[in-house]
DNA sequence: GCTAAGTAGTTGCGTGCGCAACTATATGGA
DNA sequence: TCCATATAGTTGCGCACGCAACTACTTAGC
């Protein structure tokens, strides 16, 4: 196959904008919430506990939207579930099933941190943006997300 | 402090797409290197190094480029040096730096590699996205950018 | 010139993660 | 029914990283 071609200004710009920035970006906000004594990985499953449906999740479905491994919940788990924020709870119908289930204590202390993390995501990246620049972004990673999915 | 205002729809999308779409991606890209015997962190290690003057950068300046602790980049060195990718080489005025310079097994490694790596790349991110989207991209890291340098 | 402070790079240690192996449970043929 | 296969979750292990402490060297102040 031939060389493809090489990327053009903007497509660098880009390119080179997402591959620097976005890991600066991602440390820094975890920075923040470590100011507010949570771990960037612990927060993002709280947060989706307490989106979801009775504030549960199966361990494997958690696993996939906090694009962690198994193993990796099960760690991240441990934590939560020590600090009290979350409690296992076995399923009865298939024993093999665990489900995380936010504790109202994790709950309070999500709604307590929810605002805080939100003023820095704003300040760090959505408040600097302009309407086309919000859009843009949303749906680019609409786009490669949905391609991420066909190729697996 | 009151609570800011919550992200509009749009805002919400562009962040949740930021927030899982883009380790998916790295992830992908990252996977896509390895195919070629290549972690993603050695071929940015030698790509900064192959657009370098002279192919050589002083450690403590690659490490800021490459986002890595100093200790980091010293591990990662390990793995290019033993590779024969790079060599270290001493500062003769100042005898505290060390260079990392791109040997030429290495910079004919990366020259191979690199157009792969571009086609997953264009793949994968750039040939899914139009030029307002492209743009759009460009110009939002770049703010971000120059506000997490203006607060450190 | 001499000492204090600063800087470059390495090493010890702890942490979070993925992979592979394991246990326990469920399911789909013969 | 029974066994092969699949799935959920946990554990062992290794790896890459950051932080803090360390060594080596340079520079600034007196």
């Amino acid at each position: 196959m031939a060389s493809p071609k090489w990327l053009s200004d903007a497509e660098m710009k880009a390119w080179r904008g997402f591959v620097t920035t976005s890991p600066d970006l991602m440390n820094a906000i975890e920075r923040d919430l470590g100011a507010f004594g949570l771990d960037a990985g612990d927060y993002q499953l709280l947060a989706m506990l307490s989106e979801a449906p009775d504030h549960k999740l199966k361990m494997c479905d958690l696993a996939d939207t906090l694009r962690l491994s198994r193993s990796g919940l099960t760690r991240r788990m441990d934590g939560v579930v020590k600090a009290k924020y979350v409690v296992r709870i076995q399923d009865k119908d298939d024993r093999r099933v665990s489900f995380a289930h936010l504790t109202p204590k994790g709950y309070q202390f999500l709604k307590k941190i929810a605002p805080l993390h939100l003023k820095d995501v704003r300040s760090r990246m959505i408040d600097l943006l302009n309407d086309s620049e919000i859009k843009a972004l949303g749906s680019a990673f609409a786009k490669i997300n949905a391609y991420l999915r066909t190729t697996e």
